[in-house]
RNA sequence: CGCGAGGUAGAGCAGUGGUAGCUCGUCGGGCUCAUAACCCGAAGGUCGCAGGUUCGAGUCCUGCCCUCGCUACCA
C-alpha cells in the first residue's frame, strides 16, 4: 500500500469556462477518487490550476481587444468559482502565470538543457510581418498544391485529405493579419522523445499492460509503434515562460511543456501556504502518482511529462493515467466555439443546490470505455427515477415513520431475525465493493453500487411491512426501524464520495456526529446509529425535475447555438465588377440529382450522379454533412459544368453545385416556390 | 491508407470459452409508510456482418462494415 496519494486533475485551459464534458472526463472522477481515499484515511493530495499560456490565448485576447492576462484572469475566476461551489475540492488550484510556476518550469528547462538532453534545431518558419508572429500550421491558409483546394489548412487540406506542411501552400496567407506570410529563420530546442522509446516500452508496454485501461494502453503503443518523433518545447511567442537558455530572447516554453509541470508548482504552492514539504509528494517512491485527464491528453501525460520526469531524474512516475473519454451533448459533439455545451456556472446558477444530481448523472454514465451521451431526458430520468424514487424516498419513509412511531427517537431492537441480519451482512459487503470499484476507476459501477443499498433498503421495508406490523406486533417494529436507521446511516457514510452534499444533508437530518461516520464502520455490521438518539425532521433530499423545465434547457442549447453561429457568420463583400464575358464563360445548367451517395471515409464528401438532359455525370461536392442522400435526390441544382475537372478520393468531380448558405451555415437549397424546371436548361 | 478504442434487449452498461446479465424505460400485478414514490412478475437480444478454431464462442483467429479518436489548443 503507497504512503500516501497524489491527484492530478487536468488543468483547464482559460479561453472559457468549465462545461459538462470536462466535468464528466475529469474533475467529477478525480474528486471521487481523492473522497473515497481521505474516507479511509489515506495521505491524499489533490492538485490542478488554471493552465494559462498558449497561442490560444494570447489570439483569443487579439480578437477581443483584450490584453491576455485580461483573459485570464477573467476565465480563472469563473472557472475556480465554479469548482469551489460545484465540491470539487482541490487541496489547491494554482496559476500557471505565477511567479512560482515559472521559476519551477524554467528550473526543470535548465536542469534539462544542463544534461544536454535537448537538440537545437534551425528551420524556416512562416512569419506574419504585419502581426509580427511566427505561424503555427494551422493559422496559415492557402491553395492545395495537390487538389488546387483554394482553402486549405498549413498542416492538411480538408477537401482532399491531404496532410501538408505550411511551407508547400501555394499563395499563403495569414488567418490573424490576411497578409502573405514571409520564410524566416528560427531556432528552436527539441526533447528527443525517440531516444526514449525504450524507457516507455518496458514502463508502460510491459510494466502496464494488465492494469491500465485499454484505451490509454492501446494509444501509447499506438505511437510507439509508429516511432516517436522530436518535438519543440519552445516557441516563438510573446505570451508564456521566456525560455531560459542563451538565445531564448523572444522565445517562450511551449505550453505543454509548462503546463503539466504546473501540477509541481501547484503542490509547491500548497505546501509554502501549509508549511509542509512538497517534495515526498513526488520523489517518494512510496507516494502514487495519479493523473485524470481527457483522451486528447493521453500523449502529453503518459509519454511526454514521463520522459521530461525520467529525464530530470528525481521524480516518480505516475502509477495510472485513467483516461476518459468524450462526452456528447444531446448527440453532437460538444463545442466551446459553437456554444454547443451545458456550462457549469450556468448550471450552477439554473439547479441551485443540485450539484449532486448532475455528479450523479454524470458518473452513472461517465464515458470511461467509449464516447458518451449526455441528453436532458436522461439527466430527468435519473434524478427522478433513481435519486429521488430510490434514494431519496428510502430516506423520507424511514425518517418519516421513526417520528410517527417514535417521535423521532431510535427505537431499542429485540432479537435480530434472519430477515435482519441478511440485510445487515449484505449492508456491510458494500464498502468493500464501492472501494474496489473507485480504486480501479470503475466509478459507473461505484454508482450503482451505492444506488443498491438505497434499494436494498426500499426492499426490506416492503418485505417487513412496519405499518401492517404495527398493529399486531409492536414489538418486533421496534427491531425493523432499527435496523433501516442503520441502513440510512449507511448511506450517509457511503455517498460521500460520490455524492458530498447529500451525505452531509443526511448525516444533518439524522443529527450524526461526523465523528462516528467513519467508512471503516459500515464494513462491519455494528451499530452506526443507537438506540434513543433523536434523529431530526424529514425534509426532501431531491426535488423531482418537471419537464418544462427541460424543455426550456433544450431551448436554450438551441436558441444560443443559433445566435453564436449568426454571429460569426461572415457576410462576404462584394467582389469587384465583373466583365458580362467573363460571365458568359461560364457554363450553368439545371441539373437533377439521380444518384447520391456518401463517399466512404469521409466525413463531407457526397458522390452525386447528374442528369443534364443531353448527358449525365458525376460530381462530387463537400455537402454531405448538411444533406442525405435522400433529401438530394430527384432534386434540380443549378451546375457549374465547365469548371476544370478535379480527382477527389479517386473519383473525378465534373463540375461544381451552387448552393446557398443558411443562418446556421448550412448549406441549402435556393429554390423558394420548389418549381421544377426543366432539366438541362441553362441558367442566365 | 494506417494505428488505437468501441459496436451485447427501446436507452445506458456488465460479462475474455461452458445454459446471455444489471439499471432505467415498457406491460401486468401487489402494497399504501413514503416526493402518484415503493415491492413482485413478465415481455423484449440470431451479443455489427461473414468465415474459421473448438465437444462448445459474446468471449479465441481471419476478413469486412459502422461510430469515435490520432487531425481545428475541445477533457
Amino acid at each position: 500500500m503507497p504512503k500516501r496519494y497524489t491527484v492530478t486533475a487536468a488543468l483547464p485551459y482559460t479561453n472559457g469556462p468549465i462545461h459538462i464534458g470536462h466535468l464528466a472526463g475529469v474533475y467529477v472522477p478525480a474528486d471521487i477518487y481523492t473522497r473515497y481515499l481521505r474516507g479511509i484515511g489515506k495521505d491524499v493530495l489533490f492538485i490542478c490550476g488554471s493552465d494559462e499560456h498558449g497561442v490560444a490565448i494570447s489570439l483569443k485576447a487579439k480578437k477581443e481587444g483584450k490584453t491576455p492576462k485580461e483573459i485570464i484572469d477573467q476565465y480563472d475566476q469563473v472557472i475556480r468559482d465554479s469548482f469551489q461551489e460545484f465540491g470539487i475540492g482541490f487541496d489547491n488550484y494554482s496559476r500557471t502565470s505565477r511567479k512560482i510556476h515559472f521559476d519551477t518550469a524554467q528550473e526543470v528547462f535548465k536542469n534539462l538543457d544542463a544534461k544536454s538532453i535537448f537538440e537545437l534545431k534551425e528551420s524556416e518558419q512562416l512569419f506574419d510581418e504585419e502581426a509580427q508572429e511566427f505561424l503555427a500550421d494551422r493559422f496559415v491558409t492557402g491553395t492545395c498544391p495537390i487538389c488546387q483546394h483554394p482553402e486549405a489548412y498549413g498542416d492538411q487540406c480538408e477537401s482532399c485529405g491531404s496532410s501538408l506542411s505550411a511551407t508547400e501552400l501555394i499563395e499563403p496567407k495569414s488567418t490573424i493579419s490576411g497578409g502573405k506570410p514571409a520564410l524566416r529563420e528560427t531556432k528552436h530546442w527539441y526533447l528527443p522523445l525517440n531516444r526514449y522509446e525504450d524507457f516507455i516500452q518496458k514502463w508502460i508496454l510491459e510494466g502496464h499492460k494488465k492494469d491500465w485501461k485499454p484505451n490509454v494502453y492501446g494509444q501509447v503503443k499506438s505511437w510507439v509503434d509508429n516511432g516517436l518523433q522530436p518535438r519543440a518545447v519552445t516557441r516563438d511567442l510573446d505570451w508564456g515562460i521566456p525560455v531560459p537558455a542563451e538565445g531564448g530572447e523572444g522565445k517562450v516554453l511551449y505550453v505543454w511543456f509548462d503546463a503539466p509541470i504546473g501540477y509541481i508548482s501547484s503542490t509547491k504552492e500548497w505546501a509554502q501556504q501549509k508549511g509542509k514539504d512538497w517534495e515526498p509528494y513526488w520523489k517518494d517512491k512510496d507516494t502514487q502518482l495519479v493523473h485524470f485527464i481527457g483522451k486528447d491528453n493521453i500523449v502529453f501525460h503518459c509519454i511526454i511529462f514521463p520522459i521530461i520526469l525520467h529525464a530530470h531524474g528525481d521524480y516518480i512516475l505516475p502509477e495510472n493515467v485513467p483516461a476518459n473519454e468524450f462526452l456528447n451533448l444531446e448527440g453532437e459533439k460538444i463545442s466551446t466555439s459553437k456554444n454547443w455545451a451545458v456550462w457549469l456556472h450556468e448550471y450552477l446558477k439554473e439547479f441551485p443546490y443540485q450539484q449532486d444530481v448532475l455528479r450523479y448523472v454524470l458518473t452513472s454514465n461517465a464515458p470511461e470505455t467509449k464516447d458518451n451521451d449526455f441528453t436532458w431526458d436522461e439527466f430527468q430520468a435519473r434524478n427522478n427515477n433513481e435519486l429521488v424514487a430510490i434514494y431519496g424516498n428510502f430516506i423520507n419513509r424511514v425518517v418519516v415513520l421513526t417520528h410517527k412511531y417514535y417521535e423521532g427517537k431510535v427505537p431499542a431492537p429485540g432479537n435480530l431475525t434472519e430477515q435482519d441480519n441478511t440485510v445487515l451482512e449484505e449492508m456491510a459487503l458494500i464498502p468493500k465493493k464501492i472501494g474496489n470499484a473507485i480504486e480501479h476507476y470503475h466509478f459507473r459501477e461505484a454508482s450503482q453500487l451505492l444506488m443498491q443499498l438505497a434499494r436494498l433498503g426500499n426492499k426490506y421495508l416492503a418485505d417487513a411491512e412496519p405499518w401492517k406490523l404495527i398493529k399486531t406486533d409492536p414489538e418486533r417494529v421496534k427491531t425493523i426501524m432499527h435496523t433501516a436507521l442503520q441502513i440510512a446511516a449507511g448511506l450517509s457514510i457511503l455517498s460521500e464520495p460520490i455524492l458530498p452534499f447529500t451525505a452531509k444533508k443526511l448525516s444533518k437530518m439524522l443529527l450524526l456526529d461526523p465523528k462516528n461516520q467513519a467508512w471503516v464502520q459500515v464494513t462491519k455490521v455494528s451499530t452506526l446509529i443507537d438506540p434513543g438518539h433523536q434523529i431530526g425532521t424529514a425534509s426532501l433530499l431531491f426535488q423531482k425535475i418537471e419537464n418544462d423545465q427541460m424543455e426550456q434547457q433544450r431551448m436554450k442549447l438551441k436558441a444560443s447555438v443559433a445566435e453564436n453561429k449568426i454571429d460569426s457568420l461572415k457576410i462576404a463583400p462584394i467582389k469587384p465588377t465583373t466583365s458580362l464575358d467573363d460571365f458568359k464563360s461560364l457554363d450553368l445548367k439545371v441539373a437533377k440529382i439521380i444518384v447520391a451517395e456518401k463517399v466512404r471515409k469521409t466525413k463531407k464528401l457526397m458522390r452525386l450522379t447528374v442528369d443534364l438532359g443531353q448527358e449525365q455525370r458525376t460530381v462530387v461536392s463537400g455537402i454531405a454533412e448538411d444533406f442525405s442522400p435522400e433529401d438530394l435526390i430527384g432534386k434540380q441544382v443549378t451546375l457549374l459544368t465547365n469548371l476544370h475537372p478535379r480527382t477527389l478520393k479517386g473519383i473525378e468531380s465534373n463540375g461544381m453545385i451552387l448552393l446557398g448558405e443558411n443562418v446556421t451555415g448550412s448549406f441549402v437549397f435556393v429554390n423558394p416556390e420548389n418549381k421544377e424546371t426543366k432539366t438541362g436548361l441553362s441558367i442566365h
